[in-house]
DNA sequence: ACGACATTTCGACAAATAACGAAACGATTG
DNA sequence: CAATCGTTTCGTTATTTGTCGAAATGTCGT
């Protein structure tokens, strides 16, 4: 039960559903993210952690950035139940859209450092 | 975006879980509801609000009772795939597995009123 | 080893939330 | 109508949550 209930705590903040919507196209370090939500960088990593805890997204090194990326295909059968859901939500819905026109264009090795 | 953070919300606390795995057995009033979950009416009145605001559960009158039920099918495409989802969810859980026991027994004709 | 940069952790704060009891509301029954 | 019973609303309180900035951690290039 605490573990459904941390996937839904964590599924039920809009800037955390964001951060999936963007993960979709492709993975992401937590500038890159950071840039697009215009948050604090401690803000966007508190986030992050919520939804790596929550078993939605898993992390990796690479050089000196963090790289975030969804969870393909996890030990926790509902999260594995619900990320397709929530792949095929939002299609329409116009934060979401103007996030994923971003992401097309950002590159952490110009965005980050500015 | 609004609609999907807050029917994920309503989902996020497991005292509102336990009412949605009861009301798979059957519609209960809240007062049996209330029993089961052993917390103060009002607090059973309020997690039933949140979850009939995120188109979750449905209420209707039934003489001096106020009967929710889970709603079959709603304008809400999310919740109508979330919903056989959970009802997959938690068979092993120990206290869903004791308020599905009481659910069985509950009357509201006796719980109601002593 | 040092400086620059990406990320996380910590401490603080405001806002949201879960819980309760008391009071208000609505409907049924005497 | 009045009393009763189930439910909702209101006001309060303790806890959790989202946010930030500052400090700590970790990594790369020089």
């Amino acid at each position: 039960m605490r573990e459904i209930t941390r996937v839904f705590k964590a599924l039920s903040d809009s800037n955390r559903l964001r951060i999936l919507k963007m993960l979709e196209v492709k993975p992401l370090c937590v500038c890159e993210i950071t840039e697009v939500l215009r948050l604090a960088t401690s803000t966007v990593s508190k986030h992050l952690s919520i939804l790596r805890e929550a078993d939605l997204i898993s992390d990796s090194k690479e050089g000196k950035w963090v790289i975030y990326q969804l969870n393909p295909s996890t030990g926790n059968e509902e999260v594995n139940q619900l990320l397709p859901l929530i792949k095929k939500w939002l299609p329409e819905d116009e934060i979401v859209k103007q996030d994923l026109e971003k992401v097309k264009f950002v590159d952490r090795n110009i965005i980050c450092g500015t």
